[in-house]
RNA sequence: GGCCCCGUAGCUCAGUGGAUAGAGCGUCGGUUUCCUAAACCGUGCGUCGCAGGUUCGAUUCCUGCCGGGGCCGCCA
């Protein structure tokens, strides 16, 4: 039982208010001096017709002999109650024993979720922004799979559209196959780029962009064999990085897939009398949701974002059966999402309801959205070779003996920036800093991987044993009580991280309960006294270890046992 | 011009319809014969952007304004 659950159960006794209107109303005093939990009697003085302070003083006095709590306090307008540390310690962490890895999950059955998530685009370089859909996605898949989802993790790899016309040109006037085979990324970045300035002093240039696109789309077989070759050559380069990453994806079907999917949409659209003809080009008309028209198809019958768009929903609903579709995107594409979705309705299907955008903020660079055409990126693999790189350093300084010296470094540095992401909120924009992600002390991964660290050492030196768990701990030791009601929170915490599609929820739960864990570990001498004081604190020990790594493996963060 | 996001400590950011608004970084100082000092402890005089409104109570909800960013037809 939890402490708030046990807390509303006997105060339901004799407080005539639902039991999730008192849940709602518990709060945590200011001062711990003041209690352990605190009930404010505002919402009771309109019902009651008597003031809240002497509402508290009136309750406060019926519950005086109860055996429910260990004290009841009427402070001003609040009743504050003293809990039984003693038995709720021993009931919080041996629900946590028992259950393990699988503390907080729901076991009910909800059905499939499915996950738009990176969604990079080939032939250019991973970058920064696209690590905030890899990570943020990836977690949410985690945590909805924990919460009784079945996520499918979809990358809807941007492979298809009039760019790869431009880096075909390109490429055929000043590319070199053996510079493209040694470094593709780079290479067709480079050319990219090149393109986009020589187009200046030439515009005809974007003519025979769109030609070769064009050539593409026609199936004219040179431009469909480069077309192949970049998109291999640049998973290759992608795979790298969800390797080092550690993210698996269900589904790679990019935008190129749904190529021959969007003819039915169109006509789909025409013969419900959806589609218009604006301007030469075909859209939709969304004035009824006070939002600008859905372009479907360019003046040349070429298809165009939302066609796509609309075709993978259709094919992701037909697929999939979805309860819920989720698209980890900027927050730049709201407008898109919410005119797909609006479509859909159009079309009457009511499971586009069930579609939702989940945005985030933008990556700045001095202030200002990074620009690939101008070739102003950075790249995400080389981040992660500073980080690495970095965390190599501070093994080798601060516990150079350790084993496996590499695979730790990799796990702290790799954890320093998708922690660093994921403890923002979603929606800021962050300016890009590098000396951020490089730095390993106060509210970063490697202070939750190390705080980990420190209780599994203590584990193997104590000779923790599942069998051996008894002992009874001393709730008046520093922070303990606090450590009890952060691990409390974690189901809930996880569950609000779900609902708000947030994983920063659950990344500062984790810097919070490592913070209360070295404060305590600080105080508190863990190994030593007798048999029974030690194998109980290390309970405690061992419950922080089995949230710590199961919080950071939601958010898609290793946890070594040493480094 | 319309719509969306943001505005809290020197910096980066949490937070909440309620009791004295918090963390990290930075500053200065301290802690190791003892469990990993990637830690811990001490050190903060904040118009919670501004102005109204709702409320017993607003930094939190509503409206307007100001400032920053984004989106708004043939890119994705």
């Amino acid at each position: 039982m939890t402490i708030q659950k046990y807390t509303v159960q006997h105060l339901e006794q004799i407080i005539d208010v639902p039991m999730d209107k008192i849940e709602e109303a518990l709060e945590v005093p200011p001062d711990r001096s003041l209690g352990d939990l605190a009930f404010p009697c505002f919402i009771l003085a309109k019902k009651l017709k008597t003031s809240p302070v002497q509402i508290a003083r009136t309750l406060a006095g019926r519950l005086k002999d109860s055996k429910s709590f260990e004290r009841v306090e009427a402070v001003g307008p609040y009743l504050n109650l003293f809990l039984p540390k003693q038995q709720l310690t021993e009931e919080v962490i041996t629900e946590i024993l028992r259950k393990g890895k699988s503390y907080g999950d729901e076991t009910v059955n909800k059905g499939t979720i499915t996950i738009d998530l990176s969604s990079p685009n080939i032939a250019k370089p991973f970058s920064m922004g696209h690590l905030r859909s890899t990570v943020i996605g990836n977690s949410i898949a985690n945590i909805a799979s924990k919460k009784g989802y079945q996520p499918i993790r979809i990358n809807h790899l941007g492979d298809w559209g009039t760019q790869f016309g431009k880096l075909m040109v390109a490429y055929n006037k000043w590319g070199d196959e053996a510079a493209v085979k040694k470094s593709p990324i780079k290479e067709l970045n480079t050319l990219y780029v090149k393109y986009h300035e020589e187009v200046k002093g030439n515009p005809d240039l974007d003519d025979e962009g769109r030609q070769w696109f064009k050539k593409l789309e026609d199936g004219d077989e040179e431009a469909r064999k480069l077309w192949t070759w970049f998109r291999e050559e640049s998973l290759k380069e992608f795979q790298k990085i969800y390797d080092l990453l550690d993210v698996q994806f269900d589904s790679m079907h990019g935008e190129a897939f749904y190529n021959d999917k969007m003819k039915p949409v169109v006509e789909e659209l025409n013969e419900r009398n959806l589609l218009k003809e604006s301007e030469g080009a075909m859209v939709v008309d969304l004035s009824e949701f006070e939002l600008p028209p859905a372009l479907i198809q360019k003046k040349d019958g070429a298809s165009l974002y939302a066609t796509r768009d609309l075709a993978a929903a259709q094919y992701r609903k037909a697929t999939y059966q979805f309860a819920r579709s989720l698209y980890v995107v900027g927050h730049e594409q709201s407008l898109h999402f919410e005119q797909v979705k609006k479509v859909l309705l159009k079309m009457g299907y009511t499971w586009a309801d069930d579609m939702e955008h989940i945005p985030f903020g933008m990556i700045l660079q001095d202030g200002k959205k990074m620009s690939t055409r101008k070739g102003k990126t950075v790249l995400l693999e080389e981040v992660l070779n500073q980080t690495i790189q970095q965390a190599k350093k501070s093994i080798e300084s601060k516990n150079p003996t350790l084993e496996k010296k590499e695979k730790i470094a990799e796990m702290v540095g790799v954890g320093a920036v998708i922690f660093n992401d994921l403890k923002q909120s979603r929606l800021n924009s962050v300016e890009f800093d590098i000396e951020s992600m490089l730095r390993f002390e106060g509210e970063t991964g490697p202070y939750v991987q190390y705080t980990y660290a420190r209780a599994c050492t203590l584990l193997a030196k104590g000779d923790w044993d599942v069998d051996k768990n008894s002992g009874t701990n001393d709730v008046e030791e520093p922070y303990l009580w606090e450590i009890i009601m952060t691990l409390e929170k974690f189901p809930g915490t996880v569950e609000r991280a779900l609902h708000e599609y947030e994983p920063s929820i659950l990344s500062r739960f984790l810097i919070e309960l490592s913070r209360y864990f070295n404060q305590y570990y600080g105080k508190v001498r863990i190994l030593g006294g007798t048999e029974e004081e030690q194998m109980a604190r290390l309970n405690i020990v061992k419950a922080v270890t089995i949230v710590l790594e199961e919080g950071l493996r939601l958010l898609g963060i290793k946890a070594p046992e040493k480094m």
